[in-house]
DNA sequence: TTGTACGCGTTATCAC
DNA sequence: GTGATAACGCGTACAA
């Protein structure tokens, strides 16, 4: 890609400058090696003063592996995803990983691009998107390359998921509603075959049998979805959402449509920042975003160890937040 | 990082298959080489057949040059930063890049951080954080690493940048102020060393020398900066802020203050989703992303192909965007 | 512990 | 147009 650039600083320089072999600068930055006390004072010296970086480039292709880890994700938009994307680059910065970041939102160049990935010859791979088809997901697998799935549902042997508990969190909100006395209750969420909004309708279902639930099922899982789909759940007492970006939307929703006394409580479930803004108080489930991407990683490193552990998946605990919107 | 992994397809066994010598594969592969239609076919179906992809690493190693560009930026929780995200990565992949990922919300871990993209051999980095030295920026100039600049300003020598027209933008808002008939104007910013916040207070100044202006320096930036700045601009008839999250808490902040049926108007710099939500209806300056991305990218890409061309700025037109909130 | 020699997968150079 | 061969920078057996 480049052309001119050109004059890095080698080991073969530090080496001559410190007065030893080049292997000796190689065992000096290579963690499980042998040297001297003295030889390696002397190596990490000359290298300080030529700036020398060990090529990861020219590592990676001799010792056969390499330190990326591509990172899948679609929608930064949705503020979740962001925050999740802060704790996952931290993680894998902590074990030495790299990320590398695919954006999934255009499904056309997207099998193309996940192809490409593997040209990079990436140690893993995570995958935080809800919508990319799985099946790309296997085409890592049976290369021997990890995948993470983060808040997605999978069958694939050999690869690992981890999830807030939605169980947990449709739980919770159900006890809320009895003890304040709900029983008619709306549900909204994105199209079905969407993990979360699946996940959390099911949990909805078995947590709360003796409610009557109305879902209504919306495209586009956002702001103005949740704003569209409200009105037609007026006349329920609560409105559960399966996203908090939907409950936000649903709250106006609501305020647009229906007279200011009575209107129905809404819940959401993420706690994204706005969640907690004025005109919202959204009364909602906080997934912990840092245990999510801890064990999302966790999980990555110990497959990249050990391809043949079998599948495994980690539900992560929630939190009910209650503020003023139920 | 790895160990077991191994047997990658590599171009010796496509010539196996497909009968010809390594060298004719790698021509195959590479953009300006010289094949005859046969043998590039039979390579072709021999790579389909075997499912062979470069390997990028390799190819690094050799021309001495990477794809890899680093994007170094904090704050995801920014939905503006966030937006931007998307275009960046995606003008990249357009251009064969890939984006390398750094996060530098922890100032302690952000030199190590941007010293190990070094590592990396990057052809060259985009900063769009608003915070990290530039000191850091400079240790990439010295190796003649490109380094793009978006929303931020920058004295270097051989680095671009690109930014929105704060200029262009303030100017839309004080001629916004005059037709409505609004000579006290306050303006809420971050930190007066922070980028945006000086440059379009300037540009309110410079534009407005007409206007009595207050402005109002908080500590942060987002949400609850705004929120709590506004109350001490009560008396104002428009407060300025520098960007929408300011803004949209300044807009709280006033309604939880003051008795809404005189409250001062107030506009804000960005255009990020939340901006259009019913509680807010903010008028503000939309920046184009889509341009940042793209003029950004592309002197990154005309300075890896040449690093002494002179020092380049670019200003990206906004739009002002008129609703509710002033 | 240290240095020498070789290989990782690819592209560039040079004969053919 | 095609095929051998020499790099690229580094890790690591192997011998010293």
């Amino acid at each position: 890609m480049s052309d001119s650039g050109k004059s890095w600083v080698k080991a073969e320089d530090v080496a001559r400058l410190a007065g030893v072999s080049r292997s000796a600068v190689s065992r000096t930055f290579t963690p499980g090696a042998s040297v001297s006390a003295k030889t390696r004072a002397k190596v990490m010296q000359a290298a300080e003063q030529l700036g020398y970086q060990v090529n990861i480039i020219a590592r990676s292709m001799n010792t056969g592996s390499s330190n990326f880890i591509g990172i899948v994700t679609a929608g930064f938009d949705n503020p979740f995803r962001s925050k999740l994307l802060s704790p996952l680059v931290h993680q894998l910065a902590l074990h030495g990983f790299m990320p590398l970041l695919m954006n999934a939102d255009d499904p056309e160049q997207l099998a193309p691009s996940l192809k490409q990935l593997l040209s990079y010859h990436v140690a893993g791979v995570i995958i935080t998107s809800g919508a990319p088809p799985l099946s790309l997901a296997e085409e890592y697998l049976a290369r021997k390359i990890p995948v993470t799935l983060i808040n997605r549902h999978a069958d694939l042997p050999g690869c690992d998921r981890v999830a807030s508990d939605n169980q947990q969190g449709m739980q919770m909100l159900v006890e809320y509603c009895r003890q304040r006395g709900w029983q008619q209750v709306g549900f909204i969420g994105e199209h079905p075959h969407h993990f979360s909004t699946r996940e959390r309708y099911a949990a909805l279902c078995s947590a709360g049998p003796d409610l009557t639930i109305q879902p209504c099922f919306i495209a586009g899982g956002g702001y103005h979805a949740g704003r569209a789909a409200s009105p037609q759940l007026m006349h329920c007492q609560v409105l559960l959402c399966a996203t908090d970006m939907l409950a936000l939307g649903a709250l106006d929703g609501l305020r647009s449509a229906g007279n200011a006394s009575a209107l129905p409580a809404v819940t959401g479930f993420d706690d994204i920042p706005q969640a907690s803004w004025d005109p919202y108080h959204l009364t909602t489930i906080q997934q912990d975003t840092d245990a999510l991407a801890q064990h999302a990683v966790d999980l990555l490193v110990t497959r990249i160890a050990d391809f043949a552990l079998p599948s495994r998946h980690r539900a992560v605990p929630v939190k009910l937040i209650v503020r003023d919107s139920a």
